[in-house]
DNA sequence: TCTGGGGTCCTAGGACCC
DNA sequence: TCTGGGGTCCTAGGACCC
């Protein structure tokens, strides 16, 4: 047991809930929720917030009146707070252990293997040391394997006296079970709620059944991944920890817009935007793009009307990665799938098939004047440099317009670490 | 009636995660 | 009136190749 890989999934507490109050601690202990883009859905709930009984994902109208009656604080999210934020706790993180993955903005996993340390008593220092210089509650959960160290998170969450830190591995093999026992097969991570309903089926319902059950009829029903989980239970190991994130896939911008657009030239400024923002992630990642997908749909959930999805996808003989290039061309697919007389609620585009090699140049491509082509790349990054100084003051005249577009954002607060003009004041 | 075998690549859809 | 956004991986099926 002893010399076996251990691993750590440190997962800061209600995340964007405890950024709002590390700026405002007066809502300590105070009920909140956070808002998704656009108002729309609840996203992150204070503990206060849970035992009111609002759900995860609900929609913001809907628990409207719950909120009111209970003062529970709303806000709306502020991701430029969350992101600066989740850094900051990230190093942290990174000097407890040399292997560390970043899982998402709020977890990260380390390994623990061959550490010098009293286990205990360094993930005690680690939550102490988030905490005081961060001000955002941890939890660590310890296991032998991924899978494990969620389950081992869990308990550290749930149950208070074990002080934010729970290791699974401590566990006799009896209580285990009855841990398992206890434990909804569909709160494994990695079974979602369609393979859990699978499960269900055949009488699997707790994690313990699933533990018990024979390993082929997992991997018939849920394939490779249900096998890998089902395995981990056991303690072994089949999910690496992945130091180096891999290679992006594609990079996705899309939103719900602030009001339904029914016109062509309101949906390409709504778009333009968006492609700027893909384009500099593109850029940051140092991309570029050889498929381009645009759409645009309207409500699925107005029933009065029929639901319209329009898009294309178009892919390109050479890679791009300049915003004079995507920009055009994702107001010509636009202008493509447009059909007027629908009001349209949610837009976007992917860029896909990404490739590091963007000089490649197209073979049958004619009058590549090479003093041109140098000009041309000398523009776009004089225009980066200068958006990069002075905040995004080069645009595409089709991103403005009347900003019909532009997402409700009615309770968020300061940027407080990433904007000069909105740093706290005391 | 009987109709090879092995492989790649691409796409769409489904499932999962936060 | 009002329902998020951004990712990954797997699988099945079709097209195509020799």
């Amino acid at each position: 047991m002893s010399n076996r890989t251990k691993f750590a999934l440190i997962d800061c507490n209600n995340f964007y809930a405890s950024c709002e109050r590390v700026f405002e601690p007066k809502l300590e202990g105070k009920p909140i929720v956070v808002l998704s883009n656009n108002d729309g859905c609840i996203i992150a709930r204070s503990n206060e917030a849970k035992a009111l009984g609002i759900k995860m994902g609900a929609p913001f109208f809907k628990v409207k009146n719950l909120v009111a009656k209970n003062n529970v604080v709303v806000k709306s999210s502020n991701y430029p707070l969350y992101g600066d934020m989740s850094s900051r706790v990230m190093k942290i993180i990174g000097e407890y252990s040399p292997v560390q993955e970043i899982y998402s903005i709020d977890e990260s996993f380390i390994e623990l293997e061959r550490l010098p340390f009293n286990l205990m008593s360094h993930m005690q220092s680690l939550r102490q040391r988030v905490k005081s210089w961060t001000g955002i509650p941890v939890c660590v959960g310890i296991g032998s394997t991924k899978v494990l160290a969620k389950l081992a998170n869990r308990i550290a969450k749930k149950y208070s006296r074990f002080n934010g830190i729970f290791d699974i591995d401590d566990l006799p093999y009896d209580r285990y079970c009855k841990l398992l026992q206890s434990i909804e097969v569909g709160d494994l991570w990695g079974v979602g709620s369609q393979s859990a309903k699978k499960l269900n089926r055949i009488g699997i319902h707790t994690s313990y059944d699933f533990y018990k059950a024979d390993v082929g009829i997992i991997e018939t029903l849920l394939g490779v991944n249900g096998k890998k989980v089902y395995q981990e239970l056991y303690g072994n190991s089949c999910i690496p920890i992945e130091v180096i994130p891999p290679t992006r896939q594609q990079i996705v911008s899309s939103r719900s817009f602030g009001s339904d657009l029914k016109d062509f030239d309101e949906l390409n400024q709504a778009l333009t935007n968006l492609t700027r923002k893909a384009v500099n992630k593109l850029n940051n990642h140092k991309l570029a793009t050889t498929t381009i997908t645009v759409f645009i749909y309207t409500n699925p959930h107005k029933k009065d009307k029929p639901y319209v999805h329009l898009s294309k996808t178009v892919g390109m003989t050479s890679a791009i990665q300049d915003e004079s290039q995507i920009i055009p061309l994702v107001a010509q697919i636009l202008r493509l799938i447009y059909k007027p007389g629908h009001s349209f609620y949610k837009g976007g585009l992917v860029l896909a098939n990404l490739t590091k090699d963007y000089q490649q140049q197209d073979l049958f491509s004619v009058n590549q004047n090479p003093k041109i082509e140098s000009f041309k790349l000398q523009k776009s990054n004089t225009i980066r440099g200068v958006n990069k100084k002075f905040k995004e003051s080069i645009k595409y005249a089709s991103e403005l317009g009347n900003n019909r577009w532009l997402p409700r954002a009615e309770f968020r607060s300061n940027r407080y670490t990433t904007n000069w003009s909105e740093l706290l004041i005391i």
